[in-house]
Parts: C-alpha cells; structure tokens; sequence
DNA sequence: ATGAAAGCGCTAACAG
DNA sequence: CTGTTAGCGCTTTCAT
C-alpha cells in the first residue's frame, strides 16, 4: 500500500478564476482588509472551502517582506526548565499569527552557531533564545542581526526575560545558613557568560558570613555530569552538610551519588535545587528548591516577541521575575 | 535604549552584483551545484561574507516547489515522552535542510484542528505527529492533505512509529499476576483512537487469567486527572493491590493520591507504569516501568520523515518498536 | 469596489 | 562554465 498523493494545492489565483475576480480581491478578502464587499467576499470563502484552498503564510511572508514567524532556541530539553519555557510561549502566541520555529542545540558544552544559523535561515522575525552559550557580546552581535528575547539570561542591550537569581541564590543559601550549616557546597555548571549569578552570590553571601565557599563546577548542565562530580565532592575530606546547586537537575544528579554512597537525605546531607522542577514536588523526593517560574518565564519572553515585532523601535525590555524558595524535606537543621 | 535595527539584508543579487556574475552562479555555489569554476565560487562566498549575505530557506522553498520543512504537532509537552519524542526527532533531521515548525496542543480533551492547520499554512512538507487526538479516518484526511507519520500510535494507512503496546501491556499485567496480585486494576486514558491497546491488553490478559479487570479512566492525560480518579479507585471498597497506569504521570498520581492516604508502595500497593521516564528511575520513586524508548522512536519517526519526502510514493512505513518492562522498588510480591 | 502590474528572493530550465 | 528568462504564491501600489 502506498500514500496517497495529493494535486497541487489551490492557489489565490485558482480561487479568483473560481468566482470570477482578480487575485487582489481574494489576496484582500483573506486578510479582512477594507475594499471587498460582502457578497463578493463571501463568494471568495465558499470557493476557497471547495477548493480546499489554505493560506500560504511562507509566500506572505516573501511578499510582504514581513518576518512574522518566531524561532526559539532551546539550549537542552532534558532540562524541564527548557519544555517549561517553551510551553509558555506557545502559550503566548496567537497560533493564526506565528509559526514558531524549533532549534534545539546539539553542542557539547560549547557554543552552537548552527542552531542559530537555521534560524537565521528560516528567515525568523524575531529569536526567542533560553541560555544561549554565547558570551554576552556574540549574542548582542546576533541581536543586530535579527531581534533577540533573551530567556533565563540577562544580557545588556537585549530583551531579556529573567529570573532574579540574585534574590533565588540569596534565599537558597541564607535558608542553609539559618539552619546552621557551615559547610555549605555548591555544585555550579560551566562558567558561562550569564549563568553566573548564583555561583557569584552564593560565594558573596557565604564571604560576607565569613565562611568559606567551595565551588565545584559540572562541564556542562546535565545530571550525569552533575552525578560525577558529586561523587567527588562527597567522596572527598571534609564532606559538606549541605549542598545548593545550580539547577534542580544538578540536585538529582548529587541526590544519586547520595545515596550510592550511602548517605541520606537530608540527616547526613541537606540539599537545595534551582528551578523547582515537577520532580522536586514529589513525594520521597521533596526538593527544597527555587521556583524560577519557568512557564510565566516563557509566557512573558513570547508577549516581548510579539511586541518587538510590531514595535522594532521600542525601549529594550528587561524583565526581571522573582522567585521563590520553596522549602521541602531535602533541608534540615544541623545536628 | 533602543534596538540598533538592522538595514536591508543582502540579497543573492547583491551578490552577484558585488562580484560580477549572474544570479544564477551565485545560487549555484550556494547549493554546491556542478558547474561554478572554483574561482568564481570563491569570489562569490568571499563577497557574500562581506556583505553579511543569509540564505533565504523560505524563499528558495517557495522557488523550488519544494517543503522540506517538518511540522511537528505535540500533545503535551509537560509529559516527558514528548519533549523525548522532540528530542529524538530533532537529532534525526540534518537542521542545515530541514526546520523544524513546532505546534503544541491546546486543546482539553477534544481535537485540536488549529494546532494542524497552523503546520499546513506554514507549508510543512511533512507532519510528524506524537498523539494526536483525531479519530483514524481524520488522521487519514490530513494524511491525504500533507503527509503525516505518526508517533506513539499506530494508524491504518498512515506512516507509524509506536511501541508495541501490546506486549508491552503484558510484560506490566503479567508481572503483576507473578507476583500474586488477582485485584489488579488499570488506570487509563480517554478512550481515543490508538491509545486503547493497553487498556485492551489488560483487561483480555486479566479474562484469561480468569480474574476480574477493573478499568477506570481518567478525562485527559495529566497527572493531574489521575490523582483524582486515583483518588476515588483507592478510597473504594474492595482497594486493589495493585495498578497498572496508561502512563507513568499517571502513576506519579497514583502515587501521590495513595501516599495522601496513607499507603504505602509497595506495601500496600503496587504500581505499575509505562514510558520508563527519567522520573521513574529516581531514587525514592523507583517506579516499575515499560520503556517504551521515546527518543528512539522521535528519532526513527524523523528518519521516516526524511524518507517520505524523498520519496512521496514509498510504500507506507508501519515501525513498531518492541518496549521493555523495567522492574523497580514499586511492586512487591502480595503477601 | 475592483483590477493590472510589479515585485519579494530564490530556483530552474534552457541557451550560449 | 556562465547568463537569460520565467516563474513560485502572495502582497501592494496605483489606476479605474
């Protein structure tokens, strides 16, 4: 058995030759424009449905010399984080109006131009891009190229949309210290322009405390990398009480060397994740952790997509979203 | 401060101007077609460098009469076996040929004919389809408009990639039996087209076994929706010992509603999922699964893709992937 | 209210 | 090897 092939679809023009007008009418009479009486737009809709005619919205756009589609870039989609933030701009988006365009990155820990080629490519009006690799300055570079919105990172000059992770990174660890740790780890990934800012205050909060802070940094923001270096960290002397990570995945990964090493959670260990994951909610998981908002992240970056593209001169969005500690069983005081 | 807006992109005339040959050539050299004399072909990418020229993907589809772009409709993207499906698919297609045009549903339980309609306008080629929601004859229809493969569910007539569900359904049901249970009842879906071969399963293997098959369903797909029928199902007389779930957000709600109660698992109950998330293997949830490899059939499903839009009239492609029952900690001998 | 004509940026015969 | 000439399906002045 084989598939059926279609015929050529039905073009504008096929329909005008249908009812009898010109192409203009029809081209008017789809987009609701002025100028189309009633009758005669109605005649162009019921022709359209025999037809089967669909609106080409790639030839529209070559026309029009409008880019109304949107791309996002997503830097991982193992990471709940990601598929939150993508949920939320989808949910932003009027579907009539926007196709959003995929890319997901293929790099090993580097930067992934290829991603944003296609993207470029596919002639996007606008980028949508969750934790671009790139330093600060290549992705204002991309910025003149195309319009960029910035999620879950701030970059200067560039619509961004971001979590206050100053504020996150400061209730994670003050939350630790009021339990009465001391020995407080934590588990960073790659230095990367941007995603800095927890480690930053984490090791600002703790000086200021007067203690002293231990960064360990994963090569990249996965669990098992997140697992390997856990191992050693707990593995080695002076084994901390307490452990903040930069992301909740990372939280998984130290709980998992955890408890192959027999430790428990939290009597020998106390643990605080980022991002507040639906994983760290459940039961016999029960992650303290900091909600980001990652859904609202994504709802917002999609509104400040729609209003750059209608308004290419507008001030530079910068929108900073607080988050909050959520506190489960992963913490305990010091005993 | 406000956006730099960028000028005019360079056009391939621009090229060809800027060097002094033909559109043509330039065209030519781009796409690595014979018949450019190396020199020139140097001549036109250094003066394309120059003048910052971009590809356009949309417009050479329009020329070419070609649609090598993916459509890629979801379900839901808050379940895993999504974002792993999305990810498989994307691993499969070279992006250098292919952009990838995502639509998620958002529809609450009915079809979702605007989530499909946006992929047609946007002129995808193909549509790779995980769950869709139409009943088959509708799925053929679309098939007839654009073709589509589809993923984790199988239909007559249509390119399919899906997991074997009935074996898969039985591996889960037999365990259960194994282990001593007979008040096993089974969590399912809505009854859609293609998504009732485990509820099927379950309850013919219960019948030969001479047992009883209680089938409850939640209204839509979320963890959500379990708990709540979960929620009931527990709290009834006659509590079975043991469920089998549609998925495993599914279980993670069964999970959730039974440990509210009071119950253990799997002391008091055990608990069967299927999609082997990465959820499943935490430490502390240590769910019974079947992996039904997402992202292997997300990539298998691309693959399919690129087959069929190499080759429209290939006999339909029907790939069923075999699952695998992962035995954990949530299911114990009745005792 | 309607139509003619000129592109958008690219590809694709077909000639030289 | 290189250039000419038509479009792809749609939008958009500018006339009528």
């Amino acid at each position: 058995m084989t598939i059926q092939r279609q015929h050529r679809p039905a073009t504008q023009a096929d329909v005008a030759r249908e009812v009898g007008v010109s192409r203009t009418l029809v081209s008017f009479a789809f987009r609701g424009a002025a100028g189309v009486s009633d009758e005669t737009k109605q005649a162009i809709f019921d022709a359209a449905k025999r037809l089967g005619y669909r609106h080409n919205a790639a030839a529209a756009a070559l026309a029009s010399k409008q880019r109304t589609a949107v791309g996002l870039y997503l830097l991982d989609l193992r990471n709940e984080v990601f598929s939150d933030v993508l949920n939320g701009v989808s949910l932003a988006l009027p579907r009539a109006r926007n196709r959003l365009i995929l890319s997901v990155s293929r790099s090993v820990g580097g930067e992934d131009q290829g991603a944003v080629d296609s993207l470029i490519e596919a002639r996007v009006g606008i980028i949508i891009a969750a934790a671009l690799l790139d330093p600060d300055e290549r992705v204002r570079e991309l910025a003149q190229l195309v319009p960029v919105v910035s999620v879950t990172r701030r970059v200067e000059g560039v619509d961004s949309v971001y979590p206050d992770d100053r504020a996150g990174a400061r209730a994670a660890v003050e939350h630790l210290l009021g339990l009465g740790h001391t020995r407080i780890a934590h588990l960073a990934g790659p230095r990367i322009d941007g995603h800095t800012v927890r480690r930053e205050t984490y090791e600002q909060i703790m000086r200021a405390a007067g203690l002293v802070p231990q960064t360990v940094a994963a090569d990249d923001f996965t669990q098992d990398a997140a697992e390997r270096v856990a191992g050693e960290l707990l593995g080695g002397p002076d084994r901390p009480t307490a452990v903040f990570t930069h992301n909740d995945q990372f939280a998984l990964g130290v709980r998992e060397a955890a408890y192959a090493m027999g430790l428990t959670i939290p009597g020998d260990l106390s643990l605080v994740g980022y991002d507040d994951s639906r994983t760290a909610r459940l039961h016999g998981i029960d992650l303290t952790s900091v909600d980001l908002h990652a859904v609202e992240l994504g709802k917002i970056a999609g509104t400040v997509a729609l209003e750059r593209l209608n308004d290419p001169g507008a001030p530079i969005a910068d929108r900073c979203v607080t988050p909050q500690l959520v506190v489960r069983a992963s913490t305990a005081p010091l005993c």
